[in-house]
DNA sequence: CTCATAATGTACGAACTAGTACGTTTAGGC
DNA sequence: GCCTAAACGTACTAGTTCGTACATTATGAG
């Protein structure tokens, strides 16, 4: 029988904070290092507990990975509820949709990075959670009340559905943060500068309104 | 003293061959499972040859995988060459330019997937060499010149630089190689599949030259 | 043919890493 | 206050993974 180290202090037991904790820490460890680039020991340690705790609570080092994913994807619910979309024209609510979607995903690069983590794994931890699509559905909802209403004011061309949109505007917003470094590295242009940042805010604007007005091709 | 198996065939030097070898297999096995994700020693167990050589060669996993990151952008190197576009007015040249770019990353997800990973780990390793940035330099002339082109012919507006409509092009290309798992998981549709990926390619054609030949805003 | 050097193969080891065995403490119901 | 279940901590292990020690063979120059 062993001699144990007696524990450094005293305890505190609050589950839910401990569970938030390590969810935190998780999430940073994971964004910036990547699924298999994340150490255990290295989010235990930057936690208020001990790793027993983690799996205790989540069971491995891949339903942990599973919980951050899942907890960034409902953090984002929503993100087109405060635009009062309904009470302006299909131009102005579409261009406040967009800068929306630019800012957010100016501020959660590590949302960004964790999506762009997960197709590195072929999106195979996200098919696995199938109540994740429901939070991502309101956006084409809204996207599509938007295209309805510009067709019938006739400012918007009727061969572009709501998911083509989505895609065109998503890419663009997407791209600008999870490839900052190669872009900046390659061109010379760092994209998170404000007067850089501000002027791609305005051109994607511009860019999706211009289209949607032009008149469809053939 | 321990006996040694003998080499279980006879061995025939080639180098270059072996050299090849190992970076084909490595950019397979980094593009498909990240740079921690990938296995030295499922590189070497893929190879015609074995791990030993990995190291003879190229020192250690991470300067295989800055041979490999260097060899993937060498192989891109001016897709605009056969496109001919002197001989064409700016809005065709541009059109042949954004198809040149989106066939190029439909065709090449191993590139477009270690670029992706390159991000994830904050692009450290190309900032390592600066010498690939000449090969990505020619893309902007090529748009350069468009777009003076386009300026002179009276149908592109000037307050759009050839980086800003670089970043447009790729973003969109980029996005729909990189994200197809989570975004087809999300939003039921599957991006490779072939009337998807036609009708983006007009569409990302479509957006680009309706944004350039709008009036610019203010 | 000889010999030096480049190219290669096999077996091994040190360090790291996910996960666990085992024991202790806290907290709330009664 | 007592007792039980949940919450927690420490130390350890089994397996993996990068990298290397050591030895051998091919090849081309002279």
């Amino acid at each position: 029988m062993l001699k144990r180290m007696p524990p450094a202090h005293k305890r505190t037991n609050d589950p839910e904070r401990t569970k938030r904790d390590i969810i935190e820490v998780a999430t940073q460890e994971f964004a910036s290092e990547g699924y298999s680039g994340a150490r255990v020991d290295a989010i235990a340690a930057r936690t208020r507990t001990s790793k027993r705790m983690i799996y205790y609570y989540f069971g491995g080092k891949e339903q942990l990975y599973l919980a951050v994913l899942a907890e960034a994807y409902r953090n984002i619910r929503a993100l087109e509820d405060q635009l009062d979309i309904e009470r302006c024209d299909a131009r102005e609510g579409l261009r406040r949709l967009i800068e929306a979607t630019f800012d957010h995903d100016e501020r959660n690069p590590n949302f960004i990075r964790l999506v762009s983590i997960e197709n590195i794994h072929h999106g195979k931890h996200l098919k696995q959670n199938p109540q994740l699509r429901q939070l991502n559905a309101s956006v084409i909802t809204t996207l599509d009340r938007i295209l309805a209403r510009g067709r019938k004011e006739g400012v918007f061309r009727n061969d572009v559905d709501a998911v083509d949109l989505h895609l065109a505007i998503s890419s663009y917003c997407f791209f600008r943060v999870a490839n900052r470094h190669t872009f900046g590295a390659l061109f010379d242009r760092d994209l998170s500068e404000p007067k850089v940042l501000a002027k791609s805010r305005t051109q994607i604007v511009e860019m999706i309104l211009a289209w949607l007005g032009a008149k469809s091709t053939g």
